[in-house]
DNA sequence: TCTGGGGTCCTAGGACCC
DNA sequence: TCTGGGGTCCTAGGACCC
């Protein structure tokens, strides 16, 4: 029988943004951008969820709702530095740590209580050392799964603690509604409730074949999860080792970008474009990774949304190629007609080398990589604008040199091609 | 109210091969 | 030409998570 922590870290967006802002405390906060800005709300406080404020919502929507909430940029280098020292605090604890996202990690207890206490006292222990070593409140969810510990962690929020005793598993889950289930989104649940099922418990009553009839393969998961089984999913895995297990490569790389305004000008989508090529780019050659397949997303002004992939001769990780498919995808595929609201690009089936072609190209492809390489090592010096492709960004580009003379090295490390 | 950005996983049809 | 069947790759779209 496992002892399995689910640690959840309570808002935890906006918690850091009041350790280096503690004037934010109690306050209505709303962290994602500007209150009159396109974007969504990333994290609120308890202070602004009253007024229904919470996440995904447009945050024109939360202004409104809220007109005296304080709204902020998000730091995403911030949280990044903060989940480190959430890793770090939870390790003391087990060396079974498995971080599920940036603000939530499951620790696996089996076999601590010699040295910890039994459960309900390590996971006080634990969560009063997070808020010593880190500043952070979080709630934890026991359980003899991950699956049950995550439900329970939900319901121990704010800056709780729950156990769930092995054996009454079932009897806690079925009153909770089937939306708090990990997988049930709004699709899901609209479809549940279509058919009579609210609650967790309507659905462990049901025939499993029933639901393999109704919903599929997914319908089978469903019927396992209602009691407090996922046999073969996500949640089933072995934690990881904490000495062997380095975080797994990406299986995808992409970026993409909403205009602040719909534009219909393929000047600016086009240089768009490149800049988010040359992330792409960027990203691969940090992993050492070569992708195979490039994917160029586009959304129309109303929301329509369209992917046209194309899959190279050869992998690749250098920002021409990536800027010149993603290009090409483009003009094969924009409805001129209408205004783009979205552009994204997506690389995937990566592989560990580059691909033939360019093993034979003279060299080429080589000197490119190289070149590539060393304007990664200035973008770390000087900041993300100091080179950039000629293809992209021109008239960004100038201001942002004028803006910041410093900012730019002597001379652009660009190869002629 | 007008709807981000970064991911993962799944489905489903068609091409192609044996 | 009465037309199986499995495997794999590619592409497009969608649900879901934080």
């Amino acid at each position: 029988m496992k002892t399995i922590f689910h640690v959840d870290m309570d808002a935890f967006f906006v918690s850091v943004e009041e350790i280096f802002d503690p004037s934010l405390k109690g306050k209505p906060v709303v962290v994602g951008g500007k209150s009159d800005e396109r974007g969504v709300v990333s994290a609120a406080s308890y202070a602004a969820r009253k007024f229904g404020v919470h996440s995904a919502m447009p945050l024109r929507t939360a202004h409104k709702l809220c007109p005296q909430a304080i709204f902020v940029e998000g730091h995403p280098e911030r949280y990044r530095d903060y989940s480190g020292r959430v890793y770090a605090v939870l390790q003391h604890f087990s060396p079974l740590v498995e971080m599920a996202s940036v603000d939530e990690a499951y620790v696996d207890m089996t076999g601590t209580e010699r040295l910890l206490g039994p459960p309900l006292r390590s996971a006080h222990a634990l969560h009063e050392t997070m808020k010593a070593e880190t500043g952070l409140n979080c709630s934890v969810g026991i359980a003899t799964s991950r699956l049950v510990a995550k439900i329970a962690s939900d319901q121990a929020k704010p800056n709780g603690i729950l156990s769930v005793m092995p054996g009454v598993e079932a009897n806690f889950l079925a009153p909770l509604e089937v939306r708090r289930i990990p997988g049930v989104g709004k699709v899901t649940e609209k479809n549940l409730h279509a058919i009579g099922i609210r609650r967790i418990g309507d659905l462990a009553s049901l025939a499993e074949s029933d639901l393999e009839a109704r919903f599929g393969k997914w319908g089978l998961a469903l019927a396992g999860k209602a009691r407090g089984v996922d046999a073969g999913g996500w949640f089933d895995r072995e934690m990881p080792d904490a000495a062997s297990g380095e975080r797994a490569e990406p299986k995808s790389i992409s970026h993409e970008h909403t205009f602040n305004r719909d534009t219909p000008d393929a000047a600016q989508i086009e240089a768009t474009l490149a800049h988010l090529a040359e992330k792409v780019g960027r990203r691969l050659r940090e992993h050492g990774l070569h992708a195979r397949t490039v994917q160029l997303k586009l959304r129309y002004s109303d929301f329509t949304t369209i992917t046209r992939a194309h899959s190279l001769p050869a992998p690749t990780q250098i920002d021409i190629d990536l800027v010149e498919h993603s290009r090409r995808l483009l003009h094969a595929n924009w409805d001129r007609r209408q205004a783009v609201r979205l552009i994204g690009i997506h690389a995937s089936g990566f592989t560990e080398e580059q691909g033939q072609m360019n093993l034979i190209d003279d060299g080429r492809s080589e000197r490119w990589r190289q070149a590539l390489l060393a304007t990664d090592r200035l973008r770390d010096k000087y900041g993300e604008s100091a080179v950039s492709l000629g293809s992209g960004l021109r008239g960004k580009y100038k201001e942002r040199v004028q803006e910041n003379p410093a900012a730019l090295p002597g001379k652009e490390p660009r190869p002629r091609s």
